[in-house]
DNA sequence: CGGACAACCTGGTTGC
DNA sequence: TGCAACCAGGTTGTCC
């Protein structure tokens, strides 16, 4: 679920909500969400201690405690992490509650458990598990067209694929890949090397505007994912192609019909009648 | 290198 | 109604 907007979303407002405040005590319902490390230790780490800063890099939070620890948090497809009332309802899919010195309460929540919590030292978070495949930040300055233009060059590999790989440009997830593939009106089946500069500029800047507009509305809500205050997002409302099987083309002009098909095992949704550039060549036009 | 696939999980939806 | 099959925003590892 969680792509770079909907993971900002949560940095955000953890960074408003959590910051200064300082953990008082802490409970895990289940081990196997924790990656090096395990309950005894990530709780030595968490009590007593304050909560410097909220980072992130390509999907994952990075949480900067006093007493040179960070705390690394990846949702996988269904992880939330938010703060709310201490009055709240805690079910049995949260599987971390931290209680704050301001009476609020921390907690992450996982359905599927595909997420996971990290203990790191702060001198060495670049090694840690969680971080260390981790490329160039979709939104960060250095994510430059000329570098994405070095990532795609000469490359064979569907462009959807190299977009999704975090070593890479990390952030994207399947929903803003094929929404950046659309407002870039590149193809969805398109190879990374056969992208002309013009369109590699046109794929960077839909990139980074997509992922400028979902922050702006805190994320996609399809089912799980809530904001770092534990409400939905909206940006649901503006995808243009993702889970738009079957409805007619958003494009001023474009008769086409979004049509879904499956990459790599996962669904790819876009307009085969306006997404044409990067395949021109192919022959695969029908 | 690249892609296909399985695995890790739960829960909602679909189809018989 | 019941139940099996299938599907989902992610990541990692294996195999060919």
């Amino acid at each position: 679920m969680p792509e770079l907007p909907e993971v900002e979303t949560v940095r955000r407002d953890l960074q408003a909500h959590l910051v200064g405040r300082t953990i008082e005590s802490v409970s895990i319902g289940r081990e196997d969400i924790l990656r090096s490390t395990d309950c005894a230790r990530l709780v030595a780490a968490l009590t007593g201690h304050e909560v410097l800063s909220v980072g992130r890099l390509g999907k994952n939070l990075i949480v900067e405690l006093s007493g040179d620890t960070v705390v690394l948090v990846n949702l996988g497809m269904t992880g939330q992490f938010f703060v709310c009332e201490a009055c709240a309802e805690i079910d049995e899919h949260a599987h971390l509650v931290a209680e704050l010195s301001d009476g609020m309460r921390l907690v992450f929540r996982d359905i599927r458990r595909f997420g996971h919590i990290e203990l790191a030292r702060a001198q060495s978070v670049g090694e840690s598990f969680t971080l260390r495949n981790v490329g160039v930040d979709a939104m960060s300055d250095e994510f430059t067209a000329e570098r994405l233009e070095e990532m795609l060059a000469g490359r064979s590999a569907l462009l959807k694929n190299a977009l999704l790989d975090q070593r890479r440009v990390a952030g994207l997830g399947n929903i803003y890949v094929c929404e950046a593939l659309f407002r870039a009106r590149i193809s969805a089946v398109a190879r990374c090397g056969e992208l002309a500069p013009e369109e590699v500029q046109r794929l960077h800047r839909a990139i980074r505007e997509v992922l400028r507009e979902s922050i702006a509305a805190e994320g996609t809500t399809i089912s799980d994912y809530v904001t770092g205050r534990g409400v939905p997002g909206s940006f649901q409302e503006r995808l243009r192609v993702y889970g738009r099987e079957g409805e007619r083309c958003r494009r001023h002009g474009c008769t086409g019909t979004i049509t879904r098909i499956v990459q790599s095992n996962r669904p790819t949704f876009h307009c085969p009648e306006c997404q044409s550039s990067g395949g021109m060549n192919r022959g695969e036009s029908y």
